[in-house]
DNA sequence: TCCAACATGGAAAGCGCTTTCCAAGTTTCA
DNA sequence: TGAAACTTGGAAAGCGCTTTCCATGTTGGA
């Protein structure tokens, strides 16, 4: 129904193919009275080229995909965020699909599964996996992203996870897991638990390795770990059983240093707020709190939260980079730092402190 | 360089056209030995239809586009989430562009305009505007779209934007703007700012205007009217502009209700909170804020923050509902609702309340 | 002045599908 | 038993482009 370049053509009173190198950047460019008269006749019926046709013409899409686990989760739009704007810069398109929606069997592997093939049916120039999943233990999405690489597609982890042909942008989840610790314990703590976060997520696994690793070195070990959504209501009702295992009631002071509460990421952190507050406990006078990422929303969040900082955005732009960059480029890596605000580890908030 | 469908056919020894019918839905089904054979060859050869090639030839390509203004904002990343559920039930991908990140030269206005080319080039069956600007202001994308619309593409406007053609979500914005207020002046509150946000977008300027309406209605007005960014930051340099003109001050007591400061969205209300505590000033005892949306991030956020309640996700679930709808219909409505929390209007916490 | 060397527009062959016709084979029923 | 009415698989014509290859027309040099 829309204009197409043979009726651009006829109009012009050329023929198809030059339309086509006036229009769409080819590498010869006809005469410039000829070039006139086709872009004047394209501007004058609205023809908009049909990407469709130019993809399967070029066998070369435009197009980038984005799998994510929840879009609205600020650690994700703002990965997308910086995944977009590269996009942008090379003029491509971003195909966005997140898992948390479930698929088929209303799982999110399910749903990875399906977005990944929805991908690679639309021809997708490069994909941009940033759930995090472990791939090993799906050797289907595995099989179908080996052989997509294989005829010239591109993909991109986020994080540790690792396929054969697949390039990587290594997250230092693990090391900053370590150092925040580091520096909580230099600050004076000593009594944690860990809102471990959903275990087949290996970011999740990776951070919390990182705590329980650091805490060794110490001689110390967590007082107890419990799992949960990457979510506020998981880091929320994580909390909840956390303190209620240990005995936690508000007013009751207590000799021992404060007890700190280290969530897999900033989101749980929050949720694990809220249900201290809502137990009448206060941060960080009787239960201190850490997390991991520093999301942007943190920015107008009180008391601060003490975290790992990544580079959020500039680990969207690195994966897009990554995926649009020729095959050489294989891997590009990011480190944060580790954020300490009043949540935890701030001497001078510190009970004992000045 | 991937199998396609003439290599499963040659592999199953059948025609191009059964093999097409075994694999891609059509109307005649092939003989069960048939069927089988077809379905063996195709996993066998790990064959994945090209989508772009079924676009061309179906002329629909299973595509809707996504145009938001930030997709790391809450309010944006929500919407999308709703889009993205809806999408996934009807079996189509979502495209997705910012406009924050400029376009050629650099505004949000020609990163819209190249947003909605590159959708129509694409032949998305739709495409979901949720940036509400007013687009009587740019001729050329409102030429655009009106031929997209005649040429079969579905658009869908969030907010009270409307051109020719177009099918509309309508957001109670001016209405919900105007029960706030009617709420929080029978709380007690009489003395008003409002942060108005951008003007040139659409939804920013019917809260206002609903913020007015309500005062006038009382015989109020507000004390200051600031504009600023839909962001944290502008609603942080936007409250501390609106203080200093104020000459608001920490510590002072008046005899006066309290300050409240209507922003014109919840992101900014969280950074007008900021702001206040960076110069001292306590919420809701000192000045009061309230925002609009109750994006999901409140959930956390303490002090609780008055605002409006928009269905974020339900909105996203409708306009694309509205896009992959039928023709015939044209328009789906939401409204919200008031809810009172500490920051303004809650009796309790006023200072001259119990 | 003549031919080689180049520039330039167009015809046509795909790219990978869907879908309309056809032709041939099967049923059905009078 | 024979014709009408279905089935069913396949050939081929697109869908809207890009790009190779040709056939011209020009230009330049000797």
């Amino acid at each position: 129904m829309p204009v197409n370049l043979t009726e651009v053509a006829r109009h012009a009173g050329v023929s198809l193919a030059t339309a086509s190198r006036v229009l769409n950047g080819s590498a010869r460019s006809p005469a410039p009275d000829i070039t006139e008269r086709v872009k004047a006749a394209a501007e004058e019926l609205g023809y908009v080229a049909n990407a469709q046709a130019q993809a399967l013409a070029r066998s070369t899409t435009g197009l980038v995909g984005l799998v994510v686990h929840d879009i609205a989760d600020p650690y994700f739009s703002a990965i997308a965020h910086g995944v977009q704007e590269v996009a942008l810069q090379a003029r491509h398109q971003v195909l966005l699909a997140g898992t948390d929606l479930g698929g088929e069997d209303g799982t999110p592997r399910s749903a990875e599964l399906a977005a990944v093939t929805a991908f690679i049916s639309y021809r997708t120039d490069a994909i941009i996996l940033a759930t995090s999943r472990f791939l090993e233990e799906d050797p289907v999405l595995a099989k179908n992203l080996e052989r997509y690489i294989q005829n010239g597609g591109k993909v991109v982890t986020i994080g540790d996870t690792s396929i054969p042909g697949a390039k990587v942008l290594t997250v230092g989840n693990f090391d900053g897991a370590r150092d925040l610790v580091d520096a909580l314990v230099t600050s004076g703590l000593s009594r944690f638990v860990i809102l471990s976060g959903p275990h087949e997520r290996n970011t999740a696994r990776s951070r919390v390795e990182g705590f329980t690793s650091a805490l060794e070195r110490r001689g110390l070990e967590p007082l107890v770990v419990v799992g949960g959504e990457f979510s506020s209501r998981g880091g929320f009702d994580a909390t909840l059983e956390c303190i209620d295992t240990l005995g936690i009631i508000a007013g009751a002071k207590s000799a021992e240093s404060p007890l700190c509460i280290l969530a897999a990421n900033d989101v749980m952190a929050l949720g694990a707020i809220t249900a201290l507050r809502s137990r009448g406990l206060q941060v960080p006078d009787d239960v201190q709190v850490a997390g991991f990422d520093d999301i942007p929303t943190l920015r107008d969040y009180s008391p601060g939260l003490s975290t790992y900082q990544l580079p959020l955005e500039e680990m969207g732009r690195l994966a897009a980079g990554l995926a649009l960059a020729p095959e050489s480029v294989l891997e590009s890596r990011v480190t944060g730092a580790v954020v300490l605000r009043e949540s935890a580890g701030t001497p001078t908030l510190a009970p004992d402190g000045a």
